[in-house]
DNA sequence: TTGTAAGCGTTATCAT
DNA sequence: ATGATAACGCTTACAA
């Protein structure tokens, strides 16, 4: 850092004091017009520009706040998105963090924003996560608090999520009005909880329609196109193959998809596929591919917001929960032109 | 921010001055060790942490790196997973800042990060940037700058990037080996360098191989799946359609792969096809696209290294350009197994 | 071995 | 209307 100019070297060049400049240049009532002027000027000239460090140490808050996430997949990459914009009309400055899905990064991560001092933590957990100690740890110390998308249940924070459970049951409800009747799902890792979240309307669904759960149709698989691929091939070769799959990612989608048509199945026809994210992807691929889609910027703006209301009130918010309901959009690898109810 | 333990707290805890508190805990070697274990033991026990805010404004700098980039696409998101390896390695903190391939936005977050007196930049600008004034104005603070990627070609600053030329020449004369006769080219938006570079190894190939480069075979559009999807359709409709298409994304040949299925046309026999960036995704459509890998990951890293050496180094970098070759992975998409050649 | 004091850049309080 | 001073948390000469 080169020396900038600071309200000292104004005030020498002007043979005034610091307070003097300080307050000519906020604006300050009690200040000459001429002494306003003449500092304004100056400072304008020598490109002044007020040290963040100085004012944070001074007011113990440096206007910046942590982000913690797993990935930055299409999704994550939105949500952060939609809290910097908002972040950003606020004043803030975001600092975003990668655990990459990583236990041991995100106590690291955590560590790191703590010793930077940001104002406040907005955290969606990694699929590896199962203590929260270094969670804690951020309450401990009254830093303000806000969990978002993989949220934790059992824990007293403000919380941002999406409702997976209506998105489970929106796509498995729409696939058996399509007139599928052996749905698949490839679901996430187990201890995830949007993904549970996802199977568990995907079950409830099959439930409310009287149809029988098969266990041997439901995969669980890491969030990741190969092993989705895999997994549809093996659904695929079953003797009572499934005439329909439900996947909790796009990404799973894709590698479903590929998979289907390697085994010369016509989608719609033959089998249905249902997504999850409603990512670009989804409308370019041939079928399109229906998709639930769970509004991740405004996931993520509405996430920023409540964080600055958090910061700015006295209330407690630990209680707050936000659900945010998802919606299917329909296209080509579900939408059979004859239904058969 | 909550009262954190300071260095005071534990002084006037043990009866014995800061300076002393402050040697202690930085292990100096003219300390009594009765007092460094006991300041050592009552740090531990309050959780002292040091104050960055203090430390930054002492020593005038802060120990983060300001990252400017267009996007969070798929290349960008695994570069700054590079950058922030590296960056934390050596003790930095990286803070990203999106311009959404907004000029505007890009002079706003440079803004932004100057008042955060960030230690230096790592930027890749926009699609819509063509003045840099506001580039300039970090060079002129005396604040160390690498561009990557998308980099300002007459401008003094250690650069890294892909040789985007080579990499189309690869694209397009493996197209040529391949048998095809008529080669399209998806380009991207015209001001941008990357895009013009590997078009400009598309047309030194074509001429290479003496073939006359038809400009009804070139089309600029957005890096965009809808744009590449239309012009793709134009293409195949014409009288004289072209019969491999080199597209400058992995997401554009994604587009053009939909309308070339469309049509019915076969990949690729009938036509072929090459992206660029090697995406996941493009191993897994079918049929999986042939594409440029650009080492993303490794751009990043390097773009830190030589970031981090800049800082350490009083030697003048400005002319320092660190160029990585792409290496073409052949698939499906366009490799014959009758090679007419 | 330890303490004192100045300084990093700014603002707020209290004088003048 | 302006200046002097203390404070934010820390380090580092310099003094003891």
């Amino acid at each position: 850092m080169e020396k900038q100019t600071t309200i000292k070297d104004i005030a020498r060049a002007l043979n005034i004091s610091t307070s003097t400049v300080s307050r000519a240049l906020r604006d300050a009532t009690d200040v000459k017009p001429e002494t306003k002027k003449a500092v304004k000027a100056l400072a304008e000239q020598l490109d002044y520009q007020p040290n963040k460090l100085a004012l944070s140490l001074l007011n113990r808050q440096t206007n910046s706040i942590g982000v913690i996430i797993p990935n930055l997949d299409y999704v994550l990459a939105t949500m952060v998105k939609g809290i910097d914009e908002v972040a950003l009309e606020a004043g803030y400055t975001v600092m975003v963090c990668q655990s990459d899905e990583s236990f041991g990064r995100e106590i690291v991560n955590t560590n790191r924003l703590l010793e930077s001092l940001v104002d406040g933590f907005i955290v969606s957990v990694s699929s590896e996560t199962k203590v929260y100690e270094h969670i804690k740890k951020i309450q401990n110390k009254k830093i303000p608090l806000v969990l978002f998308d993989r949220v934790i249940n059992h824990m007293q924070a403000p919380k941002i999520r999406l409702d997976n459970v209506d998105g489970g049951i929106q796509a498995t409800q729409h696939l058996i009005d399509q007139g599928y009747k052996k749905i698949a799902i490839l679901a996430g890792p187990e201890n995830l909880n949007i993904s549970n979240k996802r199977m568990e309307g995907y079950l409830q669904t099959l439930k409310a329609n009287n149809i029988k759960f098969d266990k041997h149709l439901a995969i669980h698989c890491d969030f990741n196109q190969q092993y989705a691929y895999e997994a549809t091939k093996e659904l695929i070769a079953m003797k009572h193959r499934p005439d329909a799959i439900f996947t909790i990612s796009d990404r799973m989608a894709i590698g479903a998809m590929l998979a289907i048509k390697e085994k010369g199945l016509q989608m719609p026809k033959d089998i249905g596929l249902v997504g999850f994210n409603n990512e670009p992807i989804a409308s370019l691929v041939t079928p399109s591919i229906s998709s639930v889609e769970m509004y991740a910027f405004e996931i993520g703006k509405a996430t920023a917001k409540l964080f600055i209301e958090m910061l700015h009130s006295e209330e407690d918010m630990s209680e707050r929960e936000i659900v945010i309901k998802p919606k299917l959009v329909v296209r080509e690898s579900s939408l059979r032109t004859t239904i058969a109810k």
